[in-house]
DNA sequence: TATTGTTATACTCTATAACTATA
DNA sequence: TATAGTTATAGAGTATAACAATA
């Protein structure tokens, strides 16, 4: 149950279909991680880890508590796909590095998260700017 | 971390749009549920409620066990957001109703989740329109 | 004093397996 | 035998609070 919304009762059409689409994409995403034996969360670290960071921007980033972080580094780390180094620049901090087999696992999720790659291709490049446009729009500011 | 994805390295820029659009709406559901004291799961089998209907069919369309429907349900049934009752139909089925205290709790994620219909609003109609058929588009059959 | 990260704790989500009751 | 639901269990995600080390 990744996938959140369901529409409200009074729902338009369009509204419906943003739920559709959201519904999909995350539900893709789940299946992608579960191919690669990841979980959504570690998945979200994992792929983020193309260049070595920090503990604490991973979790501004993913807008959760740096102790979650700590736990979810601490899996990926005993399975083997993410190393912990001293930061020579600042004692207090942390810098992870994916391992190459993290850098594998990572690629095959890439590989395996298909979704909004295969439904652009349904789409010509001038249907691809209008919905960029129209998305960036709904968003706003 | 309900918000998933994350663009993969050689993502469009329409792939982008597309991860910034879930994103935003992931998050605000998740804002909305927490605005009712609830967890993402909660709030999703909650807004499902609005009609009382069996166990097996929120497993279904969720996507998940039903043993976790059956602790979900028991954490809003203590709450006293839902009741349970035999089905006369099938003494193997339970029910499930949402209560007074439940359609109100409900009622109250509908008014905080408003990321949607917020988004629509910068949207002309006939804006609206064409995003729902490029969305579908995408969606494919 | 403030920040980075960890540890301890508690609760929730989730699936699997074993089970009861009913169809 | 098959289905609806529960219970027991275990692993993972999550936040809060308390803590150590460093800035």
């Amino acid at each position: 149950m990744t996938v959140t919304s369901g529409p409200t009762a009074g729902a338009s059409k369009v509204e419906h279909t943003l739920y559709d689409f959201v519904d999909s994409y995350d539900r893709a995403y789940e299946a992608a991680a579960a191919s690669q034996q990841l979980s959504v969360a570690q998945a979200c670290v994992l792929v983020r880890l193309d260049q070595r960071r920090g503990m604490s921007s991973l979790a501004t980033e993913l807008g959760c508590d740096a102790s979650n972080i700590t736990q979810i580094v601490a899996r990926l780390e005993s399975r083997g796909f993410v190393t912990r180094h001293a930061d020579p620049a600042d004692g207090r901090a942390r810098l992870i590095d994916r391992t190459p087999d993290g850098d594998a696992v990572s690629a095959g999720f890439d590989s395996a998260f298909e979704f909004a790659r295969e439904a652009m291709k349904r789409l010509s490049a001038e249907e691809q700017d209008h919905l960029t446009a129209l998305l960036r729009k709904a968003l706003g500011g």
